[in-house]
RNA sequence: UGCCCGGUAGCUCAGUGGCAGAGCAGGUGACUGUUAAUCACUUGGUCGCUGGUUCGAUCCCAGCCCGGGCAGCCA
């Protein structure tokens, strides 16, 4: 009795074999008179094999008709080499078995579903090529993030999903909590009594291990972070979503110069990783997403990336001769017109956008030495790439007590809630930094999926939570 | 959340103030070492929902629901 064989190594393989097993659903089948053409793929790659379906064979005439497009099937057979044009190898079946079948009302069609069709069959999509070539992709990515920092001494740091910091400056957050929402208990004074709550006080889903991350940091010097993300605001756009994946790395000893070589390193690590080892898949999407796909992925590993600064960014901005929806001030955030005006027209190529106006960035990031009273900056970087925009944002961290404290006054932060944080400056402070990448956003720049809610398995959107 | 576009067969779409259309999928048959096979025939509809205008609404109007795009927020 073999041992199942994966479509992808039957098709590799350098010899025929006299009795092989395969096990996966069937795509389409073409019947002859003598005999039928049965594709069958099992997800291990982009292709299905062929398999040749005799006549003969003893259940033909009752069964062949039960192998819908959808079906699971299992084939025991010769892999031969083809005798017809577009395949080196196919099987000849000894006997078929329709393990599961899939009537007609099987909603995926051998010809082009629109994604957001797709969509709505979350439950079936992973068996089309593109879905089934993303979330190998996906995958693959997923084992390179640990590779990469793997390789770099990094530590792997699991950090807490559900977090009683309310106010990490990231974004607004989901409440976890088990009581009661009809009949909540009540405080004296008429407030929801969140002493009474599961964990004692008021719980959120994470939208950042940063702060975690640092903990760390100041005590296994380099950690990553890869997890579930949760932010609660009403985005609806084809670059957020409300659970995300994101990956972020936390490195003592290190400043904004330091950060900014990590995310290139990384993101050209990621790329230049799918390049290797989802070629076909890849293939798939340059020919059917985006045409433009391998060409803008091998640019971008050759090229440095440009380094430009948000003082002179605005000023690029100022004089580009363009009329802006939204205006260019120094002060102001760039906008998305603009980072893409950056990233698309200016420079033609990723750009990481760095000291930022103190005023519109978080409150533990680095003050710039030396600085104009009036022009105030932070250590704070953003990574552009062409037809995303953001991908990574980051900073160095403020590690001196005092001005931490100052920043935490300006954003009006309370420090008691903070005192764990302000206690890594206490004790053995040091310049760190670090950064994060949204799984997702990189996903969508290897993949050329246009569309944050095609590179997730189950999509969290505004909404939105099905299956 | 704001602005814009859309919702007609299982899918992709056309269309009209007066009998609801095509291609694909499904079914039947033919043909073929086929490749999203091909050919012939064929089944299939609450025209998103509610209300309004009208002799008559899938079509015009309003509200709502759903999907998408862009913007903001960010990764």
């Amino acid at each position: 009795m073999p041992t199942r064989t994966l479509v992808k190594h039957a098709l590799d393989a350098t010899a025929p074999a006299d009795a092989i097993l395969l096990q996966g659903w069937v795509r389409t089948r073409r019947d002859a008179k003598a005999f039928s053409f049965i594709e069958v793929n099992d997800g291990s790659c982009l292709k299905g094999i062929q398999v040749i379906a005799n006549a003969t064979l003893p259940n033909y005439a009752a069964e062949i008709a039960r192998a819908h497009t959808g079906a699971a099937i299992e084939v025991r057979g010769q892999l031969v080499p083809s005798q017809g044009q577009g395949q080196k190898w196919e099987v000849i079946a000894e006997s078929f078995t329709i393990i599961g079948e899939a009537d007609a009302t099987y909603p995926l069609q051998k010809k082009g579903h629109t994604l957001e069709f797709l969509r709505e069959i979350a439950h079936l999509r992973p068996r089309s090529n593109l879905f089934g070539a993303v979330f190998r992709v996906r995958s693959r990515l997923a084992y390179a993030v640990h590779q990469f920092f793997q390789e770099r001494n990094f530590f792997y740091v699991h950090t807490p999903i559900i977090t009683a910091s309310d106010a990490e400056g990231a974004g607004d957050m989901f409440r976890v909590t088990t009581l009661d929402l009809a009949h909540p208990p009540m405080t004296e004074d008429g407030q929801v009594d969140a002493t009474k709550d599961f964990f004692g006080k008021k719980t959120f889903l994470t939208v950042s291990g940063q702060l975690e991350g640092e903990i760390f940091a100041h005590a296994l010097s380099n950690i990553y972070t890869f997890g579930p993300t949760f932010r609660a605001e009403n985005s609806n756009t084809s670059r957020h979503a409300a659970e995300f994946w994101m990956i972020e790395p936390e490195v003592a000893f290190c400043d904004l110069e330091g950060d900014m070589t990590l995310a290139e390193e990384f993101v050209k690590y990621l790329i230049r990783d799918a390049r290797t080892h989802c070629a076909a898949d890849l293939e798939f999407f340059a020919k059917f997403v985006d045409k433009d796909l391998l060409a803008r992925l091998d640019f971008v590993l050759e090229k440095p990336f440009v380094r430009c600064s948000y003082t002179e960014a605005v000023e690029i901005l100022a004089q580009s001769g363009k009329t802006w929806e939204h205006p260019v001030a120094w002060g102001a955030n760039l906008q998305a017109e603009h980072e893409r005006y950056l990233t698309e027209e200016h420079f033609k190529c990723p750009v990481t956008v760095y000291n930022y106006p103190r005023a519109i960035k978080a409150f533990y990031m680095r003050q710039t030495d030396g600085c104009a009273p009036e022009r105030q900056t932070v250590a704070a970087m953003d990574l552009l790439v062409p037809g995303i925009g953001e991908i990574i944002g980051g900073s160095q961290r403020e590690e001196r007590l005092d001005q931490l404290r100052a920043g935490m006054a300006l954003h009006h932060l309370d420090e008691k809630a903070y005192w764990w944080y302000l206690d890594l400056r206490r004790y053995g402070t040091v310049p760190h930094a670090g950064f994060g990448l949204g799984f997702e956003r990189m996903l969508m720049f290897v993949t050329g999926v246009a569309n944050i809610r095609d590179v997730i398995p189950f999509a969290r959107t505004p909404g939105t939570a099905d299956f």
